[in-house]
DNA sequence: CGGACCATTGATAATTGTCAAAATTCGTGG
DNA sequence: CCACGAATTTTGACAATTATCAATGGTCCG
């Protein structure tokens, strides 16, 4: 298997765009030659990738490791807004315009992240209506998202809204396991706090009384598992 | 002027589908045909126009009046998502693939909208990349609004959502006045408490909380005078 | 092993939700 | 244009929930 030279090995077949969904359309010719185009740079945990306000001149797309998009509150809280991983792109949204960033994206770990200028993207629209369609895709999923998240994030229960957030992270950091679903955390306590709008002991508080009633299990900081399922379904309230 | 037939006088120049800004960088050849591929249908004032889970086969454009987008929690209150109003479109969400509708539509006074099936939809999308591109800039738009929301809805105090509310209905809604600016409301006060999730009493205190600081004054029940400003954009967080 | 960081727990205060009743507004029909 | 009934909104009292502050306990990583 061809290695690509700048990102290494994680890159299969020498393509790290072949992992991102919006160009799944095109065939390899093509995307060797969106290859030449891209950019590369890795990020250490916690560097800032972009910060709100600044208008950068092209798409960032995640190659490896997670980010996290945010911005502050008049109190100094983050508000979480998303959580990017790999595959994923951000940065797009100012591609009509010229729009500032209107959030901070940060890295949670360490991440290889690949760059794409703006004008060259917008030519690749121009270009490839499939990829056009394949970001109206992605932007509805991520609008899909949002609107959910607004539902999670604006109920009144906040039982409610931690087990949409339990459940939601099982589906996306989730493995089996034998007693039930492993989850890696992508963020500390503080961080579900702030994505969730409510305090940090009350994070805490819930969990503990998740756990009593068995629940879930915290195995340590930044891993949990979920033990009963259904009934965080019945608690998030959606019903499948 | 001549008169689109069914849309009757509404209608400029007998084209209502150029007052959508998806459309706007089309010709007035392309607006014809694309005219001929409309269907047109009107709504009262609490109607449905989609409900949750429904697959509908075309894509809607409001062509006056506006309509809410919401969906129930599970405790039984709306959660509104949007409010579309004259040029805004829904139902796009499931161009490409075949998902159910995730929200129900309904409006909120008389409405007049226009329909086009996807099909149609999806031939413009491959003929015109141009529209393409304006879909997804109107796609980032509502992502933008949709991030700004939840940070208005989310996390906060009370005081500082209601403030971004008004703020943001006075932007939207709102006329100069001698006094202040005349908002005229576009939800019931119910409407507002489900929209930022929060219970219709609260948001009856915090308004007449409003009035005795002399930041607002109760016209009716469907609208509402800013006299302050300025206060409210401190209340709300949002320094500008 | 130690120190920094993160998480938990307890006590208390502040905020908001809930229920019930009264007041106001709205729309319709005379 | 007015009046009346229905619907919506406001207000009050109280209960429930969550935030805050402070102290303790645990975890991670060199």
């Amino acid at each position: 298997m061809p290695e690509c030279d700048v990102c290494g090995p994680s890159c299969k077949d020498g393509l790290c765009v072949r992992k991102v969904p919006i160009f799944s359309a095109l065939d390899y010719d093509e995307l060797l030659k969106i290859s030449a185009l891209v950019t590369h740079r890795e990020y250490q945990k916690g560097e800032a990738i972009l910060r709100e306000g600044e208008k950068p001149d092209c798409v960032f797309i995640v190659n490896q490791g997670s980010v996290k998009a945010f911005r502050y509150t008049q109190d100094g809280r983050e508000q979480i807004l998303y959580i990017f991983t790999e595959g994923d792109f951000f940065g797009e949204q100012y591609l009509t315009g010229d729009k500032a960033a209107a959030y901070d994206v940060e890295a949670l770990e360490p991440v290889k992240s690949c760059m794409l200028t703006k004008s060259d993207f917008r030519k690749l629209l121009a270009g490839y209506p499939d990829i056009a369609i394949k970001i109206i895709g992605t932007l509805e999923d991520r609008l899909t998202y949002m609107e959910q998240s607004l539902q999670s994030r604006g109920g009144r229960s906040v039982d409610a809204r931690i087990a949409s957030l339990i459940i939601n992270y099982a589906d996306t950091y989730g493995t089996p396991d034998r007693e039930g679903t492993l989850i890696k955390l992508p963020l500390s306590r503080e961080g579900m706090a702030n994505y969730l709008g409510i305090a940090r002991e009350t994070i805490s508080r819930k969990f503990s009384q998740m756990e009593n009633e068995k629940l879930i299990r915290s195995v340590s900081n930044k891993s949990i598992l979920l033990l009963d399922r259904p009934a965080l379904d019945t608690l998030s309230g959606v019903q499948k």
